[in-house]
DNA sequence: CGGTTCCACGTAGTAAATTTACAAATCGCG
DNA sequence: CGCGATTTGTAAATTTACTACGTGGAACCG
């Protein structure tokens, strides 16, 4: 974010320049709001030297520096520099966590290989059987994936249990495809398994963070590699990253299989819409 | 989003106003980096023109206008409005599924009502007995919720069956507490557990649309009323909105639960760490 | 059907804010 | 200590946004 390069920035600029970077970070969002001169009445110097600070970090002048600096505060959260207000704990609490997951997602976006999911998608849709290998949290996002996959109309399997996907591994052969799970990537059953389904010529999908045990023995890898802050509730939020990720997977899938595909998870839902009752256990 | 605002007022509009909000709907990534004046050759009218289409959506000036405009456009995603091309379909498909699930995500934080949260988590701290239900996908949420609660430090249940949690509900008594989770709001089955469980005295947390059947039946109701966008996506991110709400009751509960209980969940998160393999089903 | 009134829009002038040009001051270096 | 280079401030210029006013057209009433 802006202000982040201007914190890394500070050292390489001059005296003033650097009251100005100050003024700045003490109060971003007053500085959007204000004009040039209230800004340089704020950092005791005069408005060109704002203007040249712009200039030095990169910007045509103060209208672009102060457009960009408005679109980073938009995508930080509101208040996350603040204390949490022992009165109003709740709200600081959902705007925390909602910030949280945002950025996780915003991470994500950034540093999502396409390829990596392009190749993923080829042998997706090539696959006679697709089975999802996961355990504890990731478990359950693997559960989530057959459920998503189902409703595009690909018809898969979960496995959270790691007794029960060592068995299905090994009964597995080429043609066939799996996606193993894992946060940490360094489960010992899901390794044990991932290498089961590959001796028998399956291609092994894996999404975990790279250079891990289970990322090396990818047919391909989707790596995700999510910034842990300081902060403890960054891994809470990480999963939503997997989940997304199986998102991706389950749309291209379908979209790749072409318009019929597409039609057929149209018609359902629609039927959805029209028998609610009818199907209300199956949507929840 | 600013777009959408502009979208949906443009029938209110008058004639030369809606010249410069087809311009912006039009361009408005050039808008936001062009001035005044260009915007208002570009729609073909005068200047006070587009001042007073900025005052009339409620905007201070063209000044506010534009920053706002910028921010909605950090927001949201890189090339929404242009053709997928063909030769990138992951990229686009990357791009749109993340940027859908983090706006979902925005609208999350903008109108999630902190003392919904406040009540229900006084319901939760005061609570001998926590069950989940939920269907469907929901069940997957329901699940979800009772390994995050299990990693704070609260021992709960999570049922996805109908008839299950029919039975469950019917031994609940006052003092115990529900969480309902419905993304539909009008599960036949749902509705009659919740009934069952408040008969017995339960306090029941529901999340779900509100105006739904279960809303209704709520003791406290935390409603999650996403904007459906025409586009076929959105329900799949919609169910990341039930996730992080989850999130925020878990850390909520946590933290209110006093600091020793926050203690016990670092040990925990520590000992994870040190002894990855052990713990390595559980974490995933 | 003609006239009056009101609303919308544009023109032109004004105020404000940003940028440029230049001069003073400070710092480093010989 | 003095010279050059860099940094900073002052003041003027230019761009930009806003206000006041007037004109045209449409609707409404007589």
């Amino acid at each position: 974010m802006l202000l982040d390069s201007i914190r890394t920035q500070l050292d390489s600029l001059s005296k003033s320049e650097r009251k100005v970077a100050l003024a700045v970070l003490e109060r971003p969002t007053q500085t959007v709001s204000q004009n040039i001169t209230a800004l340089a009445r704020h950092a005791q110097v005069s408005e060109p030297t704002v203007v040249r600070f712009c200039r030095t970090l990169g910007y045509d002048g103060w209208h672009e520096f102060k457009l960009k600096l408005a679109q980073g505060l938009a995508l930080a959260m509101p208040g996350m520099n603040e204390q949490p207000s022992q009165d109003d704990l709740a709200a600081d609490l959902v705007n925390k966590i909602c910030s949280r997951s945002i950025n996780t997602l915003l991470d994500l976006r950034n540093n999502l290989n396409p390829d990596a999911v392009q190749r993923a998608l080829d042998i997706l849709s090539r696959a006679n059987k697709i089975e999802f290998y996961g355990q504890g949290t990731s478990g359950i996002v693997a559960t989530d994936a057959q459920h998503k996959f189902f409703r595009s109309g690909v018809p898969t399997v979960a496995y959270a249990d790691p007794a029960i996907h060592a068995i299905a591994a090994s009964l597995l052969r080429g043609g066939d495809a799996v996606v193993a799970i894992s946060q940490r990537g360094n489960s010992a059953a899901l390794v044990r398994s991932v290498k089961l389904a590959r001796r028998g010529g399956a291609d092994v999908i894996v999404l975990a963070p790279s250079g891990t045990p289970l990322a090396d023995l990818a047919t391909v890898l989707i790596p995700i590699d999510l910034i842990f802050n300081t902060d403890p509730y960054t891994p809470i939020s990480a999963r939503l990253a997997y989940l997304v990720v199986i998102d991706v997977l389950a749309v291209g899938l379908a979209l790749q299989r072409g318009p019929e595909f597409r039609k057929k998870m149209q018609n359902a839902q629609k039927a959805l819409q029209e028998f609610d009752m009818q199907f209300d256990s199956f949507i929840g």
